[in-house]
DNA sequence: TCCATAGTTCGACAACGATCGAACCATAGA
DNA sequence: TCTATGGTTCGATCGTTGTCGAACTATGGA
């Protein structure tokens, strides 16, 4: 089962994973990705360049938020969430609680 | 009572918070800062330019983070944790449990 | 009134990060 | 073997952010 490297789970560092969440596209990222449970960049690219998005991709790659799980021609990515849990406890579920209270201003203002 | 101007709750943005404390610096204000209740700047300094410093201090203030009450001529700062717990549920617990780990391991690693 | 203290503002510079086109690579299917 | 698909890599550009000295402001004390 190729797929690219993760950084280990001691090796996830709070900086650089605030500093990966905190982009408005690797955030959106991030939110269909939990959504979702797994997909391929193209499910969560839009209309945006390839480039700018495997640049985001491997931005969340690095900093250990999600993982890709390479099947032939497609990436199949998806958040780490229980390693994320046991490296920074509560961290992913108060950001994606507030992406899901998110969703629901917007979707009860419109 | 004096004081510099906080935004209001429900304008608190998270990725302006997770770009805040995604820096360094401004995660060991709010690691002391937690610590110490409340504090003047030049408690938190160390040995950096204060213009530096005041440029962290300013994007705390403005991310919501921080609130700043002026007493003569010092500022008093300390965390809006009630305010982002509301706003931002889990989050600021799951930062400063991890920065509580991290002290852990620093000081047992030595 | 003069000075020290505490912090802000300004301006310049450097470093970083986002964006995106173009070229490239690997796999699957015809 | 040829081509389409799904992503990556490279390189350039550009806006944003961090850094820091210098000047400034405001308060309090002598």
């Amino acid at each position: 089962m190729p797929c690219h490297d993760s950084p280990d789970l001691e090796k996830l560092d709070l900086i650089t994973v605030l500093r990966a969440l905190a982009d408005p596209i690797r955030l959106d990222i991030v939110q269909r990705l939990y959504g979702l449970g797994e997909a391929n960049c193209a499910a969560l690219i839009g209309s945006r360049p390839k480039s700018s998005m495997s640049h985001h991709f491997q931005v969340l790659r690095e900093s250990g938020i999600l993982h890709t799980r390479i099947e032939g021609v497609q990436h199949h990515n998806s958040l780490r969430l229980q390693e994320l849990e046991a490296r920074f406890p509560g961290l992913m579920a108060s950001i994606l609680g507030n992406i899901e209270a998110g969703q629901l201003r917007r979707q009860t203002s419109s």
